[in-house]
DNA sequence: GTCGTTGGTTACTCATGGGTATAGAAAAGC
DNA sequence: GCTTTTCTATACCCATGAGTAACCAACGAC
């Protein structure tokens, strides 16, 4: 299981060697990398180490577990769509607006590493106790957007729909991304923000 | 890690013992559920056999591996969405009718065990024989799809869409059910297929 | 220099769980 | 009946991979 080296701070013998933070980022980094390539349960820790050049026990010098490297990964992909959201949270432009935005952001942020582990992360992957704190910062997310689309409806740029179901279609439209986005697919990051955009904003039907 | 007993052709001593079939359903019935209560992986074959109160090697009677029970329980569950959308291949209405029945279907599934298990299985807890024929499936479906959404745009029901990004966000939206419905969660699934309909056929933004 | 701290390796332990060898019970065939 | 086939359980094997113990190296401080 041969992995390609990728800009590790191990790479060369005189680089810093005392860079804490810059070492947990790179462990990350791949290990994120890995797992949306291979699946989590299929990464060893040893791929991750392999990938950096380094040894397992080297990796648990920087983090606790295997949990704890996935949770982060998470977490940080959870920070980047939270951002996404809450960009639209405030504003004075009208709710439709706002929403177009987010849901812009957001689908960029699920073209890249961190924000598809997010979608590919399943539940029984993570320790009880990481388990609920993921789904804490998911329903917190969830929540900021359906505020935004109760906003919308209030202020009569968005049909008066049900928030609840309305953010599940939205969501579960955008985190899909995650499922079928290829760096090297001929399509875009933009161009699949733009089309989400549309798509939800517009639907189907043509307008009359 | 008690699991309650749901029909086993096991249960009762006296049940017609001579019946192939009717076990390797069981089989599947009871894998389903828990592997959408407890994840694929935290599944173990003891769990399944408890749940239908036999012992593993029983269940190796009947499947040559537990890829082979994933893969049976994702293969009927594609085979209903296939039949969703299919469903919408053919007939005289308009496209968007046909999309219609389809979204709503195909909504319907996404609240069954089997078509659930289709949502949260990822490539990598497959075999990869079984990945290659599991991808292969869900291509064909996502193709009907396209052509669905083809045919409407052609006979003028559905504006002029990016046909490959639509049908991501269609399925996407739909797939996601999975992952958010609860059988006891107030949200009773006839209610979620009209939402969705509603939702992908009209988009966010007020009709003019 | 030498001493402690930090970062790293080699070489293990060990729980888990998929899968199996083997043998025994029950039904079907004759 | 007695044999054969189907079915099920007990008791095991064994690969995998997370996590650890123990030891070595390098660097900064003084």
């Amino acid at each position: 299981m041969v992995e390609p080296v990728i800009n590790s701070p191990w790479a060369t013998r005189t680089s810093g060697s005392r860079d804490r933070e810059l070492k947990r980022q790179a462990v990350l980094d791949a290990a994120v990398r890995l797992f949306n390539e291979k699946g989590f349960q299929s990464t060893s820790l040893d791929d991750v180490a392999g990938a950096l050049q380094v040894t397992k026990p080297t990796i648990y010098h920087y983090f606790a577990s295997k949990d704890e490297i996935l949770f982060e990964c998470v977490r940080l992909g959870l920070e980047h769509i939270r951002r996404a959201v809450e960009s639209a949270s405030t504003g004075s432009s009208s709710g439709l607006e706002r929403l177009k935005t987010l849901i812009h952001e957001y689908a960029l942020v699920k073209t890249r590493n961190f924000g598809i582990c997010v979608s590919r992360t399943t539940d029984d992957q993570l320790s009880s106790a990481s388990r609920l704190h993921f789904r804490a910062l998911k329903r917190e997310i969830n929540q900021l957007l359906q505020n935004v689309i109760v906003a919308s409806v209030a202020d009569g740029s968005v049909r008066p729909v049900d928030p609840r179901l309305t953010a599940f279609a939205v969501a579960g439209a955008l985190n899909w991304i995650a499922h079928w986005y290829r760096p090297d697919g001929g399509m875009a990051p933009e161009a699949i923000a733009d089309g989400m955009v549309e798509m939800l904003v517009s639907g189907l039907a043509p307008r009359a």
